[in-house]
DNA sequence: GTCTATACACCGATAGAC
DNA sequence: GTCTATCGGTGTATAGAC
């Protein structure tokens, strides 16, 4: 029952192209606006051409997700690579993660059992290395955080960065400013 | 440019099947779904009847959030009015709140301004009486908390508790145990 | 209050020519 | 590698009969 139809490389000038026109459509329109005819168009190509390069839309959708994340990890292992890692993931997490785009890829895991896997995989590769660089400086330091083990401090900074960039963008402030109070208390410690 | 269409009452057996039908999809399928066909089949009317009731889309989709929240906040309310609002807090946010349909929302508020504000109202006005109900234990526990101020917990523990429960739903669990180990620790003070 | 009929645009996907 | 042509299905929304 497999389609007779041909298919392009998997890495070429085209289908990166269209792979970024699905970042920017995701981003700035929602999943629900992430058709082939408004991909393509952004892309600057014929809506068919998203055929040649990916055998359905979910399988676009999933190759966009993967990109962004294998990119991502490199990018955090390298951005960990110094000599207080704490606060350089919190740099990392306020200033390199797009709360819009993750917003949007865990609200399409709710339904897309391709996408549910794929973000499952990545955020779990992600906190593990959060919390080895983080045990790495706690180690260093030399001290006792009882119940604020690594996997704990990991999850925290990783969920109270996503909420305050995704709840400034929507127009929330109320107690911002006190979290950021106390996240700046607690990187000093 | 108004439409002449005929429109029926607000508060009706059927408009309150279509917003059961449409939290339904909504969590179950994304908003993607959210369509007029699908929600009527849900609900078990025809299409066009639809339009009887809201006027666009959109404004079922805002109907349907506000129900919601204005039901919510009436809870959160009930829910704080106790000895230790802190620990009723944490028991609400992980047992009542809906963290599907809260990502589907906020997903929606990327790109619908109507959800938007909405969602900035609700989280507003909801993190005021956490605070409020924190701030009341804190004081009478007559403790010192420093930058650990009452805004800054009902962030912290919405943020936490929400997700925990969808990573939970997506196959995450890496960390979980540690923070709730971590949360456990921090109620008993 | 609910029905039928209908408009018109857009959807994913395929086949085959150039 | 990209094009034209095309299929059946679904989307929002409206008008008017029962």
């Amino acid at each position: 029952m497999t389609s007779k139809r041909r298919m392009g490389p998997q890495d070429s000038a085209t289908s990166n192209a269209l792979l970024d026109a699905t970042e920017r459509v995701l981003r700035e329109e929602g999943y629900a606006a992430a058709t082939s005819r408004r991909i393509a168009q952004e892309a600057g190509v014929k809506q068919q051409l998203v055929y040649y390069y990916f055998r359905t839309m979910d399988e676009l959708l999933v190759a966009t997700f993967t990109r962004r994340t294998q990119r991502a990890l490199a990018r955090l292992e390298q951005d960990l690579a110094v000599d207080r890692p704490i606060q350089a993931l919190w740099q990392h997490l306020v200033s390199i993660v797009d709360a819009r785009l993750v917003f949007e890829f865990v609200a399409l895991a709710n339904h897309n059992e391709g996408i549910r896997k794929e973000v499952a995989r990545f955020v779990t590769e992600s906190r593990r290395i959060e919390a080895a660089a983080i045990a790495r400086q706690f180690g260093e330091e030399g001290r006792d955080t009882g119940p604020i083990t690594p996997s704990a401090v990991a999850f925290l900074m990783y969920c109270v960065s996503l909420l305050l960039r995704r709840e400034a963008a929507t127009g929330i402030t109320e107690g911002h400013d006190d979290v950021l109070a106390l996240i700046d208390w607690a990187l000093k410690r």
